[in-house]
RNA sequence: CGCGGGGUGGAGCAGCUCGGUAGCUCGUCGGGCUCAUAACCCGAAGGUCGCAGGUUCAAAUCCUGCCCCCGCAA
């Protein structure tokens, strides 16, 4: 088949990489502009680019796609279908009307729950517990099209947004090849989203890292484990800014947001239940587990702020 | 030239401003003690203080260059 592929970040690349395997002409790749990235402002090019410069595939990076002259060239491409994973753009109707068999993408969540930017964290700051992978044909609204084939997969109770995201990523990869061979074989039809069930995940904001203390630690659980690894949920523990990365729920009460060391482990308190911080990261600071933390920095029982 | 923090026994940190005995918490090993406890007590091993130069009678500490790690920002 004779394929645009669209796609930036790295929970793209397993789903290039299938297309590649699966043997389509890829006639281009598109993905945004590199950007300013890391300590020193380098610019860095998107997962994907490299990827894709890899096997010598064509890439482009427009700023943006209303631009006619772009808009013209991907017609000029004559696709037969444009598939799209988490590329960051949005695509003007022109755009979407190119290919005969359609623009097809791959999307974080079982549709039409969490329609958006960030539906695998919000899944898990939701406490779901499960979710999964829906390919769907484009339409003009977010995550709006017929639905096309989807895969499940459980969420584990520990198991962060990131670690979820790596799964994901792959299961991703293997629906869009599930995906593009029926659709080749010609039998596979949209079906259409049940509006009234729809909800939305909405990019997630870095003020999205406070923690209300007074919240049962079941939530702030999965608020820790949503944000991970980015933006993270932090705390401020004596003046000093703390990324909580991993916790378990464990018993116990107290003052929500009073800080305990017992058993060499940190503990706070929570609405309802305490939070058993396993692994956090100071300002300047590694990765290191509560403990660790603790033998290196005293903490007097003590509230948090924010 | 985006801003900033850091590399010290196995782990996490202090010491560096005002150069001169290697410190703390934990772990490890040995011994003791208790009905018991995240136990406690006594003792021990273990460090080229990131690397290379420089200043000095003397450098973890001051100066220069390099390597590595990390936070912000994007």
């Amino acid at each position: 088949m004779r394929i645009i592929f669209m796609g930036t970040p790295d929970f793209a690349v397993p789903s290039l990489q299938a297309v590649i395997d699966r043997g389509d002409e890829i006639c281009a790749v598109f993905t945004q502009p590199d950007k300013p990235k890391g300590r020193g402002h380098k610019l860095q090019p998107p997962p994907v680019k490299e990827l894709a410069l890899q096997h010598g595939l064509p890439v482009l990076q427009p700023a943006s796609l209303r631009d006619e002259d772009v808009q013209k060239a991907i017609a000029d491409l004559k696709p037969e279908a444009i598939v799209v994973v988490a590329y960051g753009k949005l695509l003007p109707p022109s755009v979407l009307a190119v290919p005969p068999l359609g623009c097809i993408n791959v999307h974080g969540s079982l549709l039409p729950k969490y329609r958006g930017a960030a539906p695998i964290q919000w899944a898990v700051i939701n406490g779901e517990k499960n979710t999964g992978v829906t390919t769907m044909f484009m339409a003009k609204g977010m995550d709006t099209g017929d639905m096309l084939l989807k895969a499940e997969t459980d969420i584990g109770p520990e198991e962060t947004a990131g670690e979820l995201f790596d799964r994901m990523k792959l299961i991703g990869a293997e629906l869009l090849t599930d995906t593009l061979n029926q659709l080749e074989q010609g039998y596979l039809k949209g079906t259409p989203q049940d509006n009234s069930q729809a909800t939305l995940a909405p990019m997630l904001k870095k003020e999205m890292s406070a923690i209300d203390w007074s919240k049962p630690a079941r939530q702030i659980h999965d608020q820790i484990r949503g944000l991970n690894p980015w933006p993270c949920a932090a705390a401020t523990i004596d003046g000093r800014r703390v990324k909580l990365l991993t916790s378990q729920v464990v018993e116990g009460s107290n003052t929500p947001g009073t800080v305990h060391s017992i058993d060499g482990e940190l503990l706070i308190a929570c609405g309802q239940g305490m939070l058993k911080i396993t692994e956090l990261q100071a300002e300047t600071g590694k990765r290191m587990s509560g403990k660790n933390y603790l033998l290196g920095h005293t903490i007097k029982d003590g509230a948090l702020l924010e």
